[in-house]
DNA sequence: ATCCCTCGAGTTCA
DNA sequence: CTCGAGGGAT
């Protein structure tokens, strides 16, 4: 394509993709692709010496819509210069050093809406969104439910703050679980409620408002260092962090240590905005049509983009429930190309009215699993996704139950292979190299149905298989053997049982001390247990009532497996001893299967979610949400360390 | 009956 | 990590 056309034609994306963020609040590509598109713009007009008039790259913003009343403000609200790399951010540091900067604030750049405050006589008297950075909108009486901005401040003199409207994360959190109509994500939540005409909508979503800049000031000139003194000294929010350092180093070790433990914020944050602290090299540096020169934002990497839907693929697990798959366009994604992402059910493709064909946001949750936030673009010749009514897998008429998919045919070839993989994963008996494949091709060749079979293959059987040579099958062999000599809550929670997962096949071991035990185990000595119910009892004493299920159990038994016998070591005294602990994050050589056996060796109750209840929360690197949610509710967060003394203090070897 | 907490089960890529 | 559902407290 010719250069002026390829110009021409990112322009005209461009203004639709500004139009639905600015003025529709509906983004139609993230952030990055659209960073992308720019930054073609932008070298395009530089190679050709052209700017067309229309050009996006003049413009601050967009359009403002009719519905508020128009506010033009005292002065230009500039948007920021971006940095996309360290050697881009130390062009500009170098800059500014040479411009005599000795001093430089890094904040947060939160991802919320900007707004414009007027204080006149300590009084509240006017809100405006930046719209395009001449005109924004009137927005004050929805600022006025925000509880954190102050409505009177001490200072008396005219003053004009800036900062950001956004949603907590927690506050989000709360609202999804009461709605149906769940928000995608914290920032559309924040803009969707701030530019509603009613403010009740606004006051009910609990905003919040976080200020990090003074515009003017009667006249005065001011640092960053001031400005952030005096939004303080007047009861605003600053979400208590700022701070100033004069080295490069300092500035990147800084932006470093935020990307790595941004996820347990409260807030979105998007990058870090770098400022010249010094206002008189700021005059010196001055303005460009769009931005400040003494400051810069450095942006963190994308955490979401849009790819293309292409199929839905239906997978059937162990329990029957089938799952949709999304297979999507490859695209790059916190450092990997991702093809497939995750849809929780039927509903969920409702609610998100995926269909094929369509463009969806994709991100990968705590940077691992992809998983589909919701559709950005819908086009032509996408198709609806409907609801499957016979097994992909063995053709049996499916049952629904308004949320979930069943397939009832307990032989159905997929349930068949999940069982067994389940019954050699590692919590349950452990077998080394029975991964998923390895138990189809079991099935699909040797007709392996039951786990019992695995432990009558012999090396001759195996030798027919592809791929598999004598290293290999001695290794598998090998494996299966060693799997023999296992613990009898290991063997419960092989078994499968419905609703009897870890935990429960724990709780079991303890009371009834045998698998005899267990077997005979009647439903009122089963449901005295806490944390079981009617329906898991049920489930429990019908397992052990079929007579398939006790056929397998013995036949295991005579295969050679051994349960070890039950043995309490657990020591009292302990500061964790009848203590609720969560694990988070990755610890320091140590898997978090070691952890939890250490911890329960202290007392510990080991669970999975943090809540008010839990008394601590054992924090290792990267930790995700969990972290953030012990510190929003103030649970004592804990780190390797404090296990390692307490196990010390005990004597317990590690 | 309702709400909150915790468990189970399923998921991706390198 | 996420959702849905089971279990228990109120």
């Amino acid at each position: 394509m010719d250069k002026f056309a390829r110009m021409q034609e990112l322009i005209a994306l461009i203004k639709k993709y500004n139009y639905a963020y600015y003025t529709l609040d509906n983004p139609i590509v993230s952030d990055k692709e659209y960073d992308d598109l720019y930054y073609e713009l932008v070298a395009l007009e530089k190679e050709l010496g052209v700017t067309l008039d229309d050009s996006p790259t003049k413009q601050v913003g967009d359009v403002v819509l009719d519905k508020f009343e128009k506010i033009t403000h005292e002065k230009k609200l500039y948007s920021l210069n971006k940095a996309n790399t360290y050697d881009e951010l130390e062009d500009w540091y170098n800059d500014m050093r040479a411009l005599g900067a000795k001093k430089f604030t890094v904040e947060y750049k939160y991802d919320g809406l900007r707004v414009v405050i007027k204080y006149e006589n300590g009084i509240m008297k006017q809100c405006a969104t930046r719209g395009n950075g001449i005109v924004g909108e009137d927005i004050t009486a929805q600022v006025k439910t925000i509880r954190n901005v102050p409505k009177t401040i001490p200072y008396r003199g005219k003053v004009t703050v800036m900062g950001e409207v956004l949603m907590k994360l927690s506050e989000l959190e709360k609202y999804n679980k009461s709605s149906n109509e769940p928000l995608k994500n914290a920032r559309n939540a924040a803009a969707g409620a701030l530019r509603n005409l009613d403010t009740k909508v606004t006051a009910s979503r609990n905003l919040d408002a976080i200020m990090y800049d003074v515009l003017s000031i009667d006249g005065e000139m001011m640092s960053q260092t001031d400005a952030h003194d005096f939004l303080q000294k007047n009861g605003f929010d600053t979400f208590n962090f700022f701070s100033v350092v004069d080295s490069f180093r300092d500035i990147c070790q800084l932006i470093e240590k935020v990307d790595n433990t941004k996820s347990s914020l409260d807030v979105l944050i998007d990058g870090m905005v770098v400022k010249v602290d010094d206002y008189g090299v700021r005059d010196s540096a001055g303005y460009t049509e769009k931005f400040p020169k003494w400051a810069i934002a450095y942006k963190f990497k994308a955490l979401e983009v849009t790819s293309i839907v292409r199929n839905i693929v239906w997978q059937v697990g162990r329990t029957g429930k089938l799952t949709p798959v999304c297979e999507i366009d490859p695209v790059e994604l916190a450092g990997a190309t991702v093809t497939h992402a995750t849809i929780n059910n039927y509903n969920d493709i409702k609610r998100k009215d995926i269909a094929i064909g369509s463009r969806v946001f994709v991100r990968r949750s705590n940077e691992v699993i992809p998983e589909i936030l919701g559709v950005a673009e819908h086009y032509e010749n996408s198709v609806k996704i409907e609801l499957p009514s016979i097994c992909p897998c063995c053709g049996t008429r499916l049952q629904y139950d308004d949320i979930n998919l069943f397939c009832p045919n307990y032989m159905c070839p997929d349930r068949i292979v999940f069982r067994l993989s389940h019954f050699a994963s590692q919590n349950a008996m452990n077998i080394e190299g029975l991964s998923e494949k390895t138990c189809r091709t079991l099935y699909e060749n040797l007709g392996v149905t039951l786990p019992s079979q695995l432990y009558m293959l012999s090396a001759n059987e195996l030798r027919v298989l592809d791929g598999f040579k004598d290293k290999k099958i001695n290794n598998m062999l090998g494996s299966i053997e060693s799997s023999k000599n296992t613990q009898l809550s290991r063997f419960i929670y092989a078994l499968g049982i419905s609703g009897v997962g870890e935990k429960t096949a724990k709780d079991l071991s303890n009371t009834f001390k045998t698998l005899d035990g267990i077997k005979m185990a009647k439903y009122d000595d089963i449901i005295a247990i806490k944390d079981i119910g009617d329906i898991i009892a049920n489930s429990i004493v019908e397992y052990f009532h079929n007579v398939d299920n006790l056929n397998e159990i013995d036949r295991l038994l005579d295969a050679g497996v051994q349960i070890e016998t039950m043995q309490n070591n657990r020591v009292a005294g302990s500061i964790f001893d009848n203590k609720s602990v969560v694990l988070t994050g990755t610890l320091e050589n140590m898997s978090r299967e070691t952890a939890t056996e250490y911890l329960e060796k202290l007392g510990a109750h080991v669970v999975s979610s943090v809540s008010k209840k839990t008394d601590y929360v054992l924090a290792g690197e990267n930790a995700g949400s969990k972290l953030a949610k012990a510190n929003t509710l103030g649970v004592r967060v804990i780190s390797l360390s404090d296990l390692l003394a307490e196990l010390d203090k005990f004597q317990i070897k590690y």
